[in-house]
DNA sequence: ATTTTTGCCTAACAAACGTTAGGTAAATGG
DNA sequence: CCATTTACCTAACGTTTGTTAGGCAAAAAT
């Protein structure tokens, strides 16, 4: 059930992905990868589209359990933002092939998922600035512009997938 | 000799790369965006990659003016710092489509180029490593690991292409 | 006034793309 | 032991892609 072939090709359809992007790797290119034939894909999945939405919104289900899990849990918001920054980067770092895609190539998702997918960030986003207006009331930060915080902290945060290497630092 | 053709050309590429991106934007719908036929563009330019490479190369060399610039100055490191992220920004959102081109699209250069353009983007980053450094020896920062806080810095700020609007806040 | 250049056009190209149809051999299940 | 499903194959499709060839009218240069 876990290594099935569905899931090799998303395997395989996430490492081209972030390495070339996703328009400029084919199902040729991903079938290769897996020693097949670009048709023999068909077999398991429905489409190119469909590779590209499961890396997404798989990602981003993930994430958002996460941070509503820190956010229904009683701590301060100090140590929510801290267990929520702890959790993406411990998810990011968990896949960076899929991650990658995620944060960098969801722009290319079918007009329909888009907004959809758009949905689910904002939701996401707006779990982070709960913490950061829990915080403003116990005094602890101090952030005028939420979003604006919000964003930069996810900025920099996201930068991992660039830089990370498993065996590095 | 400033709005030429060709000039033109590579303001509606960087739009549409910006939009698209770089494999989603066909030639057709550059001419298009003109009112002119694709063939046509032929005459002004070499290749599609052309157009990537001189949206790319334009910014890189923009940006690495500027810091050497900065770092020409005879000012502390504070200052520094201070002036580079000014000026960053402000080349930045001068041409946000040329900028969102050159931070997100750069990876589908051609090969040789794209070794090219990375050795230019890191000698950016070195421009500023040089900056914490000199605040380092001037005990105003701290920052043991100069590469990831270069990194860090940079990130946040290329996240300006994403949410900052000319006419916005 | 005549040549040259410019800026566009239409038509077409070969290559690459995602995907479908139809088949076959091996594994699975009753 | 036979029926069915699974996982792959080859061949081909229609479309889209970047790009070239060749032409034509207007503008610029001589």
């Amino acid at each position: 059930m876990e290594n099935s072939r569905k899931e090799q090709i998303l395997k395989a359809s996430a490492k081209l992905f972030r390495g070339k992007g996703f328009e400029a790797s084919s199902m040729r290119d991903i079938a290769k990868e897996l020693g097949i034939e670009a048709a023999s894909l068909y077999s398991h999945i429905k489409s190119k589209d469909e590779l590209l939405e499961t890396i997404c919104f798989r990602m981003a289900d993930e994430l958002l359990k996460a941070i509503d899990e820190v956010n229904d849990m009683y701590f301060n918001a100090e140590e929510k933002l801290n267990m929520a920054i702890k959790n993406h980067v411990k998810i990011v770092t968990g896949d960076l092939d899929a991650s990658s895609v995620f944060i960098r190539e969801w722009r290319r998702l079918p007009k329909e998922k888009l907004t959809e997918f758009i949905k689910l960030r904002n939701k996401y986003e707006e779990g982070f600035t709960q913490i950061l207006i829990n915080g403003e009331n116990e005094n602890v930060f101090d952030a005028p512009d939420k979003k604006f915080a919000v964003l930069t902290i996810l900025s920099a945060v996201n930068w991992i997938t660039e830089w990370y290497s498993p065996k590095g630092n």
